[in-house]
RNA sequence: GGGCGCUUAGCUCAGCGGGAGAGCACUACCUUCACACGGUAGGGGUCGUAGGUUCAAUCCCUACAGCGCCCACCA
């Protein structure tokens, strides 16, 4: 006997282990059943559980739980992201706290030497032992079934080894390469990072006005404007439009950088808009991304006078060196003042880049870095999205993938860290570089070209992680091996994931797997919507506003928390969470484990040679039409990601068709129909309930598996592993469903006009269909006069056939009248509500009349609407005529 | 500055060229033997504003207002 309540942490980690230990999550290579793919968006390793994982997980588990189903050899690949930056900042934090600091001693800075390179990766390591298991037994939780099997690690050998030669060969092919450009620096973390790392915060700042004394003219100056006081220590130029009339005598001339004494021309530039503050603009080469430009068309000097933690170094006064960049702002402002070169400052709010993970500002530093030229890997990229190759769900992203595909700039993909793929590039003595996917491959290549065994210093910085995870959807696979799984499995169907990744890593997947496999690397991207915040905020781990998903599990189960993000993941809008949304479809899980308990205790027993076609009673035609088509909608529904209406369609099926209306039915028929109906009856119920743990499956794992293994005492095998429920031409009775909406219709308006009759669902359902059972009456004994009076009119009722209308609608008329004279319900009231309901159906005549009247209606709207349109018209002219009557004989008796 | 999205019941949100929906909350009644995590009935919305297209607009178009997000080098 099942319990009242389901209590899902009695059963969820039980049915979870069988699951796994079944083999159920697993692909077979070798099957003969069509292949389907999903690549897990690898989480970060050392991470956590948070919505925005549940949401993505649980959305890929449906989908490929239903795929499963539908008979898809599916594949879902797992695996975890190494993370570079974020993972190595965690274990810095903890040896921070020991007092242990890392000194990662690159770009000249200075600091102390507790722990070498190899002992903090072993650190790291050890971190990911610890708490690396964290996220997939978090991910078990949440019910996910991807082939654990197969998980993989980005720093795994394997995938390490597909980093390597996928290096090597961009780099023979030309499209990565070494370059000094400006990049974001990080000051904080001591490296540099892409530009996608950079979030720009407005900030209110100020805009000083700095006068710069022009050589060989006394008491002449030219005006510029700043908000980073400090650089114009590393100024090389003054820049000035060449249209602009005001400056023209002076281009060609110099000035004399005050505080530092420099010499520096004024240049002509386009970049110098007229119209912006003097129109004169000074020139930082190597402290801002216009300014190396400017600097790079007039061949001006660019000088780094920042080091790497953002201190002013030697290049600078003396005075300056050292100092905090600002701190050292605040001493050119006093000096320039000072120096009566002032000239004004305004407030100014201006977009400042700050880092995403450090939140320090960021500073435009001149470095040598490695980098992967985009632009020639976008091309077939966007091209494979323009012919269809790769679609977007929903279509309008595409947009937004082109919009950076083709601005796309060079991808800088060294780091200044530890943890990650170590960049494999070895320097001779002289700078030489040697690209190698080994160390003896490229001493080789060093004794070739100096001629003798020559010692190399390997390049000390690691790949940007998402380098690595750019190669997923085939390294994962077993890629550079000629494996069975990547025969198979690659292109992949679909890729689930959120809009916030798509420049991360979709485009970059889109360009490796292309350039690699010589093919998308997924036919469909699904972008689902984000899970924010209560104040509508995203969720990140630097804003640290994340609500935990497993309280919520723990709370109300895994299943509930995936059928409310499937129900909420509507195309196009983000997901605000509330509980109380979640709590309702716990509720709706306990009202499944209650239709089944009541499937139970009313002997109704799954029979796997049961036949829905043969059955003969008009409720259970109906409910096996009714599933029929109601399997079909919600496939459908999933295989286009519409999961929200997938949900949304088993919610009120389940709901409000199979427990209000069909459980209502046949509860008579268990309770006194006859041996053969009663059998008939239990066997369909048992079917459909289990039809609809079939379809609910996917979206509901727990709960449904075990609510099958108790329908069919085990017998039935995993539901994991069932077929989805096939549609039942032979079975399929669209008459007895027509027949039987309209009774349901009918009921639903004695419902409405009855409203005070204040008894029980059951017995009303019960007095319309058939005499009312022996147990009703008993505790209906208040109302019985009138109840036996109804069952008297509507003896000729059968559940069994078709219903005959006239019946029916003469227990409504009568049920109309009768009720308040037996003094059910209060006349008075009754009067009024009759009033009520004629007013509501002229109301409904009048509308239908007047659209009906409107010109051209009738002529150009389609016939079926004009026609269902005048025949809602008759309906309610007969309802009112109905009620009027009985209003008529109410007053008159 | 560019681009995208949103504005529907008290709250959180679906939906959509021809009868305004769900969950929660609210009201009334119901110890009912599947389920009070329940049942029945009910209240509550001129679908942001103003125009336009159409026989018909919450839905399509335009403008406006408000909110949000993404991208961007304005000194």
């Amino acid at each position: 006997m099942l319990e009242k309540t389901y209590r899902p942490a009695e059963v969820e980690e039980r049915l979870y282990a069988a699951w796994e230990a079944s083999g159920a999550f697993a692909a077979d290579p070798r099957s003969t059943r069509v292949p389907y793919t999903i690549m897990m968006p690898p989480p970060n390793v050392t991470g956590s559980l948070h919505m925005g994982h549940a949401l993505t997980f649980t959305l890929q588990d449906t989908l490929i739980r239903f795929m499963r189903m539908r008979g898809k050899d599916a594949l879902w690949q797992p695996g975890t992201d190494h993370a570079g930056i974020a993972t190595q900042m965690v274990v810095e934090r903890q040896l921070a706290e020991k007092d242990i600091f890392p000194d990662r001693g690159q770009q000249g800075a200075p600091g102390q030497t507790l722990i070498g390179r190899d002992d903090f990766v072993a650190r790291v390591w050890d971190w990911k032992a610890e708490s690396g298991s964290t996220i997939t037994r978090q991910l078990r939780r949440l019910g996910a079934s991807p082939d654990w099997a197969r998980e993989r690690f980005t720093l795994d050998e394997g995938l390490s080894d597909a980093v390597r030669k996928v290096f090597v060969r961009l780099y023979r092919e030309g499209l990565i390469y070494r370059d000094q450009r400006l990049v974001n620096w990080d000051t904080k973390l001591q490296t540099a990072v892409s530009d996608l790392e950079v979030q720009q915060v407005e900030v209110k700042g100020h805009l000083w006005h700095f006068k710069y004394p022009v050589e060989g003219a006394e008491n002449t100056f030219v005006t510029v404007a700043t908000t980073r006081p400090e650089t114009m220590l590393g100024d090389t130029a003054v820049a000035v439009h060449p249209d602009d009339e005001r400056y023209r005598g002076l281009v060609g001339r110099h000035v004399v950088l005050p505080i530092v004494g420099r010499r520096i021309p004024i240049v002509a530039d386009p970049y110098a808009d007229p119209e912006t503050g003097t129109g004169a603009v000074k020139i930082t080469p190597a402290h801002d991304f216009n300014d190396f430009e400017v600097g790079r068309r007039h061949g001006l000097d660019a000088i780094n006078i920042l080091d790497s933690r953002g201190r002013l170094n030697d290049t600078v006064p003396e005075s300056y060196r050292g100092l905090d960049r600002f701190a050292a702002r605040d001493k050119v402002v006093a000096e320039i003042e000072s120096l009566g070169l002032l000239a004004g400052i305004e407030d100014h709010v201006h977009a400042v880049p700050h880092g995403d993970r450090s939140g320090t500002v960021l500073e435009p530093w001149l470095t040598d870095q490695w980098y992967v030229d985009a632009a020639t890997l976008a091309k077939p990229a966007i091209e494979a999205v323009e012919t269809g190759r790769t679609r977007f769900v929903p279509k309008h992203w595409e947009n937004t993938y082109y919009e950076w595909m083709r601005n796309i700039q060079p991808w800088c993909i060294s780091r200044q860290l530890w943890w990650g793929h170590q960049i494999p590039a070895w320097y001779g003595p002289d700078g030489h570089v040697f690209v190698a996917e080994s160390e003896e491959e490229a001493a080789a290549e060093a004794a070739k070209h100096y001629g003798r065994t020559t010692a190399l210093a390997r390049d000390a910085d690691v790949l940007d992680t998402w380098f690595s995870s750019a190669l997923w959807p085939f390294s994962t696979l077993g890629w550079p091996e000629k494996t069975e799984h990547l025969a198979r499995y690659y292109p992949t169907d679909v890729l689930v994931t959120g809009f916030d990744i798509i420049f991360f890593w979709v485009a970059r997947m889109m360009m490796m797997g292309i350039h690699f496999m010589g093919e998308v690397p997924f036919r469909d991207v699904y972008i689902h919507a984000l899970v924010r915040d209560e104040r509508g905020q995203k969720m990140s781990k630097s804003k640290g506003n994340i609500i935990d998903p497993l309280d919520i599990i723990g709370k109300y189960g895994a299943d509930a928390l995936r059928f409310t993000l499937c129900a909420l993941a509507a195309q196009g809008r983000d997901i605000k969470l509330a509980e109380a949304r979640v709590e309702g479809y716990r509720n709706f899980a306990t009202k499944l484990w209650n239709a089944s308990r009541f499937a139970e205790m009313n002997g109704c027993a799954w029979d796997p040679g049961f036949d829905p076609a043969a059955n003969r009673l008009q409720v259970n035609r109906w409910i096996v039409t009714e599933l029929a088509l109601r399997a079909e909608d919600i496939a459908r529904a999933v295989e286009d990601y519409k999961f929200n209406e997938g949900a949304n369609l088993l919610y009120h099926f389940i709901w409000g068709t199979f427990c209000d209306w069909y459980l209502e039915f046949i509860k008579p028929v268990l309770a006194e129909g006859g041996a053969a109906e009663q059998a008939e009856t239990r066997a369909t119920c048992a079917w459909v309930l289990g039809q609809l743990l079939h379809l609910m499956h996917p979206f509901m794992p727990f709960i449904t598996e075990e609510l099958w293994e108790g329908l069919t005492a085990g017998q039935g095998g995993r539901l994991i592993s069932a077929p989805w429920p096939e549609v039942q031409a032979a079975a399929c009775d669209r008459d007895a469903a027509a027949e039987m909406d309209w009774v349901v219709r009918l009921i639903s308006t004695i419902r409405t006009v009855r409203s005070e009759m204040n008894v029980p669902a059951a017995a009303k359902i019960s007095l319309v269909l058939k005499d009312a059972g022996a147990t009703t009456k008993a505790r209906m004994a208040k109302h019985m006069a009138a109840i036996e009076r109804l069952a008297r009119i509507d003896s000729a009722t059968e559940l069994s056939g078709a219903v005959p209308k006239g019946s029916v609608s003469a227990v409504l008329d009568e049920a109309t009248l009768i009720l308040p004279l037996a003094g059910i319900i209060d006349v008075a009231a009754e009067k009024a509500r009759l009033a009520k309901e004629i007013a509501k159906a002229e109301g409904e005549m009048g509308r239908i009349e007047k659209k009906l009247a409107s010109p051209g209606f009738v002529e150009k709207a389609p016939e079926e609407v004009v026609e269902e349109n005048r025949e809602r018209l008759a309906e309610y002219a007969a309802q009112k005529q109905k009620l009027s009557e009985a209003l008529v004989r109410l007053s008159q008796a």
